[in-house]
Parts: structure tokens; sequence; C-alpha cells
DNA sequence: CGGAGTGTAGGC
DNA sequence: GCCTACACTCCG
């Protein structure tokens, strides 16, 4: 296969090429491609899983044959197999395991999860454990960086609330935008912006305080967050919608590979209580 | 160590270098490597014994740390540590162990060995069992290639006997030498030479025979096997001085280490036979 | 396509 | 269980 074909997969309009090596050592190996529907080229499973960040799940993807591998997750569970409790065929448990946010956010976002149990974790990124130290001012690094989404439209900006003012050289909303942001991805602490803010301007060695974003400190109303809480309903509505929808145009396909994985495995289990009997 | 160090069990411009993994399932973990005089680079053992063929003899090397350990040889034989008759210290038995030709042919050269026992036998190697269809002229490849000692000096070419001659198209003393020292390595049959070597310039699809090398054939006198005779003893002469010399510059060290892992047997004998009273 | 770095089957 | 030996990935 040397000619560009669909990759069921992935999302609709990804594709899939293969190109065998034809000198040198590993002639005779091959190379896999996958493009995005606007056509940019993926070498490796870590930039595809980089670029498509949680919006796709790869745990189980095989990115050689460009399939779904089940026999992958049991890498980190060998212990699942046999046991009774768990009948669900590799979907995860939504009662029993901790969630991941799902914003397409570069880092995976923990989630409390509050019950009445004293076991109940965060999960958390181990990576950003170790804070490291960081240059003043680093967020102008960010200026003329845009967001897209997956299909490659540039996402237009965001209205930020009035109460939120940049601090240090050259502070715009654009920046401002960044700073805000990033600190929210890259932290977990509260963001509660440079306090002494007119003394920053004047000797930032002294008086910034780099674990906050370049903003003023801010006040949060009331009033501010019920209007937060609305718009997140109605984007979660949206969602919702959004999801049914995909989940029914895939219905049919899907329920025909269950049907074939379940068949599968029935057949290993059979076969296993013969050779046991 | 993350830098290339010398390695004196290996002859001179030999390399080894050991990296610590630094990420994944194995991280801190480490890798060992050996890098050959020209900067080829060995991964393991079996890679390097491949490389040097009986050039050097790896049997008691330990690839990890990069030392001859005389304690590797006592792998195959648990029962002769108390023999009254084995006071050799892991050095193998000339009189019962079959040798190999001490060339530095990348092929291992089969002895055969005659005594009056029938169950004596001839080492050979198992790759070389099944011989490849070949093109004709197929020893043209090998023009402007020269040998190298393992120190890549290049070693001068050799004089061939006045009574061989070349066959074939550009055929040069090169080229014969090339042929008939592949041959030599390649087959164990006989070397008697291309027959019909006028027929074979007019018409070689027919008349060449492909298991013999590009060269003409010749007779092999008397005298011819004398004067070879004397050759090969001047050459085993030669070889035992240096032997012997290298044998007594190591004596030293030898001792010391052997010294050691003595003590340290007889030690854990000691505490076995305590535990078993 | 090469090669450093990591994964991993199979031997012990 | 750990290690050896080599396959493979990923990125230059």
């Amino acid at each position: 296969m040397d000619r560009r074909m669909d990759c069921p997969a992935l999302p609709p309009g990804w594709n899939k090429e293969e190109v065998i090596r034809k000198s040198g050592l590993s002639a005779g190996k091959s190379d896999v491609y996958y493009f995005s529907p606007s056509g940019k080229k993926f070498r490796s499973k870590p930039q595809l899983a980089r670029y498509l960040g949680n919006t796709v799940d790869l745990s189980s993807f095989d990115f050689r044959t460009g399939k779904m591998m089940p026999s992958k997750l049991q890498k980190n569970k060998q212990r699942l197999r046999n046991d009774p409790l768990n009948q669900n065929k590799g979907k995860p448990d939504l009662n029993t395991t901790l969630p991941i946010r799902q914003t397409a956010s570069i880092f995976k976002q923990p989630v409390t999860k509050v019950t009445n149990h004293p076991s109940n974790k965060v999960k958390s990124d181990p990576q950003r454990m170790n804070e490291q130290p960081r240059q003043l001012f680093w967020e102008k690094r960010l200026q003329g960086l845009s967001a897209s989404d997956v299909t490659e439209q540039i996402i237009k900006t965001m209205e930020l609330p009035k109460g939120l003012q940049g601090v240090g050289p050259g502070s715009n909303d654009e920046t401002l935008l960044s700073a805000v942001a990033s600190a929210l991805h890259t932290s977990s602490a509260p963001i509660t912006g440079q306090v002494s803010s007119a003394a920053v301007e004047k000797n930032p060695a002294v008086w910034l305080n780099t674990s906050q974003p370049l903003c003023k400190a801010f006040i949060v109303t009331d009033e501010d967050i019920r209007k937060q809480e609305e718009r997140v309903q109605q984007v979660r509505k949206k969602l919702e919608e959004a999801l049914m929808a995909d989940i029914l145009s895939r219905a049919a396909d899907t329920e025909e590979m269950d049907i074939e994985v379940d068949k599968k495995e029935r057949q290993r289990e059979n076969e296993q209580s013969e050779l046991e009997s």
C-alpha cells in the first residue's frame, strides 16, 4: 500500500500512508505516515498524540497498523482479564475510574471527585510536580501565537472580563490572555495576579511574583460566577447534542465491530474451559 | 561513565561506553557499547564475536564490565573444580577440545583431528552448509577491496606462485588473489581451477564452473608443498615466541585475579558444608 | 534512510 | 525475577 488510505480508527478525514524503504541497511522496512484533514503529515504516535491532545484516546492505537489494539491496553493491567467484576471488556467504568477533564489542554487536567469515601484521589500529571525556575516576563514568548482547532482553523480570540488588566512592559489584551491561559494550564494553584503591580514596573526582579501571571490582582464577584456558570451550562448542552449526533452516526459501524470482538473473546473463553476440563 | 573509555581486554584502539537510560520503563538501567578502531558500534557480545571471528577469544569476556572473567569459563564444568587432574584453572584442555583454525578468516575454519577413536568429528560452520546460486564472474565485485588488520593498517598484498593464472574478462593479479582467497574461505571442496579455460572466454554460461575460482587449472608439485611446509614452520615459530612473550607479560595480573577467585570459591564451599552438617 | 534510545521476548 | 540480545520507534 503506497497510496493514502482512509483510517477508520481516527476521526473522519484522516488518512494513512505506508512507504517502503528502497535501499540502505533498512531496505524493505516501511515508514507509516498519517495526514490530518488539512493535509498536515504525522510521522510518529507521540507527534499525533501531541496534536490530538485528549480529543482522541490513543492508548490502544497501534501506529503501524492504524488500528485499535485492545491488547496494548494490557501493558499496565494484566490483572484485569479474568476479573469477574470486569465484564465490560475494555471500556472504562465511569463509576470507578477517575475522569480526565475533556478540554483540549496540552496537559492532563486533574478532576476532583467528591464522594463520601476517604480513599478518593485527584489525578495529576507527575511531570508537573517539579516546578521549574522561570524567567521574568517569560509569557512574552507567547506573543503572536494563536489557537487553532484540529482542522487548523484559527479560533477567534476570547473576550476577557473587563476587570482583568495586564502588568509589565508591552502588556496588551493578547499577552494578557496568553498569560492567564498559561497559568491555568501549568499550575493548579489559585490565580490571584500580581499584588503590587505598580512596584513591579519599577523593579521586577524584586516585586514580580513569578508563580503568578502578568495580570493585576482582581476581584471575582458573585455576579461573575453566576454568568460563568450559565455559559458552562450552555456549552455543555451544545456538547451533549454534538456527542449524541456523533454516537448515532457511528452506531452501525461500532456495533459490527463490538460483535466481532465479542465473538472472538467468547471463543477464546470456550477454548480455555475446554482445556481446563 | 558516560564517555568512551579504553578497553584493555580488547585489541588496541577499541573503546567501551556505558549509557544510562534516561526515561521509559527501563530508566536507570544502562546499555554498554563497544567501538571498533574505525568507529563501528557494537551492542552485544554475539555481535562483537561475529565481527572479531576467532581473532580474539571472547569465551571469558564479560560484555558488561569489559573484562576477562575467568569465572565465566566455569559455566560448562562445575564438576571439574575439585578434580586433582585439573590444575589449569579454566584454560581449555587442548587434549580433548577440538581446536579452531587460528587464521583471520571471517569464517570458522574446521580442523580435522586424527586420532584412533571413531567419535572424533570435524567442526564446521552450519551457516555455510546451504550453498547459494552464484553469478558468473561474481568475484569481480571484490575488485578494489584490500585486507586490513585489527588496527586498520592495510596489509600489503601477497605474492602468488607463478603457476597460478587468472581467467575471464579483466583478470589480473589482484582479482586472481581475491578469487582464490574467497574460494578457500567459502568452500571446503578442493580447489582445482577452471579446466577448459579457453572455452570459458568464449561462452562462460556454458563452460564456466561456478564452484571454482576464476583461475586456470594448475599443478602443485612436491617442491611447492615442501616450500609451503617450511614457511608454515617459520610462521608458527614466530607465533610461539609472540604468545610466550604475551603470556609472561600478563602473568602477574592474571595470577592476582585467580587467587581472588579461588579464595571466594573456597569460602563458598566452606559455607555450604557448614549448612549441610 | 540512519542511528540513538527504548521496548521486549525469551533464556536463565 | 532479571538480563541479554536484538527489534523497533522516532526524529534528524
